[in-house]
DNA sequence: AGAAACCTCCCTATAAAAGGGGAGGAATAA
DNA sequence: TTATTCCTCCCCTTTTATAGGGAGGTTTCT
């Protein structure tokens, strides 16, 4: 009989979490040693001494402490966890700070259900994991190239746009105006004038349409 | 014996919705009728006179067509269907939005496992729902001002575009401003003006935003 | 310790858009 | 003829967006 291989799975969504244990609960080799729905509960999981995993299964966007967080605990502890994440974030960027924090996969949650299996027995014996999405972005990340969003990569945009500038980039396109937006991201009227500044400059844009025109160009949105 | 609700379920996150399906086939009175990964394919879906469902499970983030595009094709298109949002978002501008959509009941992630069986039983015959923490939600905001709960104006389009309106609307997605508009059509400032609040009314935008955005759609542009 | 990037917020100011109304003329259809 | 639609232009007010500047804060990397 083969020995069994125990994860814990953190992320804030339950209906996720019991979707995931849904699925694992199909392979005969694989039990769940515990859920956490925060970063915290993570951390604190992993401070008792008896709790044991051989794989754990992180989210990023979590509250308390995100899976960023946890992993830099583990390493400042010396704590040494096999970690697949599972994310919706795509971002070459957000892969790599992954890596270089140690986990040993990466799978999104586009397409979780398929790779979940096969990814909890690679990282169990120690190898790395990742979802065929990701493996794209990383191959693509080697060769130079630039990674682009969506499917088309933009011609004018020497500068990059932040993350809370597609926040609010995304939210002009709805349709909301600017203290709508700092209601909704609970930001200063300011600041989002800010950022709508920094996109105009940025994209080179006239006016809000042609953020708009940008974005739907670009499959922001 | 009693008929069966017959749901589906959009979310960009496969693994969430075998969740969902896993605490929905705990109840015998509910079934599966399909699901979507993108906005894209629920109208599809909707598209086929074959298929039919008595609940919408719609999140709000997805690619292609996000939540709010698919109740807007949904209205423009008089498609009737009962439609709870489950999103991530607790914010009260995003659930007024999908509510003035149409949409009849919204849960978030956070707590969906307890709520969404309630939920599903409840928009099947029309009634609204909301989980606990939107209920809060809603109710602050009735402190300040009216919620615009029950009502659900269709939106569909019922006037079509005039020819100096649609030359307008493409000046408008090349960023040009009204008196650039009135130079190049040799025309008065105000009539442009005119114009653009006819194309806000006839579209129902909010802002410009809304008429390039609807003008990308509809292959205007 | 310093640089760089990012996020946050403030000031002043002008330009433009939005929202309401009305109105005359031309073309067209009932 | 009358009614309708469309195009044109004007009045008004209020709200938003744009444009320039600065500035304090954090984080991260060197």
């Amino acid at each position: 009989m083969k020995k069994k291989i125990y994860v814990h799975i953190a992320d804030d969504h339950k209906i996720l979490i019991e979707g995931i244990i849904a699925v694992i609960n199909t392979d005969k080799d694989i039990e769940i040693s515990g859920y956490s729905l925060t970063g915290k509960e993570v951390v604190d999981w992993y401070g008792e001494k008896r709790n044991k995993a051989d794989v754990l299964i992180l989210d990023i966007t979590m509250p308390l402490l995100d899976g960023f967080e946890v992993l830099q605990h583990f390493n400042k502890n010396g704590i040494k966890q096999n970690v697949i994440i599972l994310s919706s974030y795509d971002d070459i960027k957000i892969v790599q700070e992954m890596l270089s924090l140690g986990c040993k996969g990466y799978i999104t949650k586009n397409n979780a259900g398929e790779h979940i299996i096969d990814a909890i027995k690679a990282v169990a014996i120690g190898e790395q994991y990742f979802s065929s999405d990701i493996q794209n972005i990383l191959l693509k990340s080697f060769a130079g190239q630039q990674v682009p969003i969506g499917d088309s990569p933009s011609k004018f945009m020497t500068d990059t746009l932040t993350e809370r500038e597609l926040d609010v980039l995304r939210l002009i396109t709805k349709q909301f105006n600017s203290p709508e937006i700092a209601d909704i991201l609970s930001l200063g009227i300011s600041t989002i004038e800010t950022h709508r500044k920094n996109l105009l400059r940025k994209l080179k844009a006239k006016n809000s349409v042609g953020l708009a025109m940008y974005a739907v160009k670009n499959n922001i949105v």
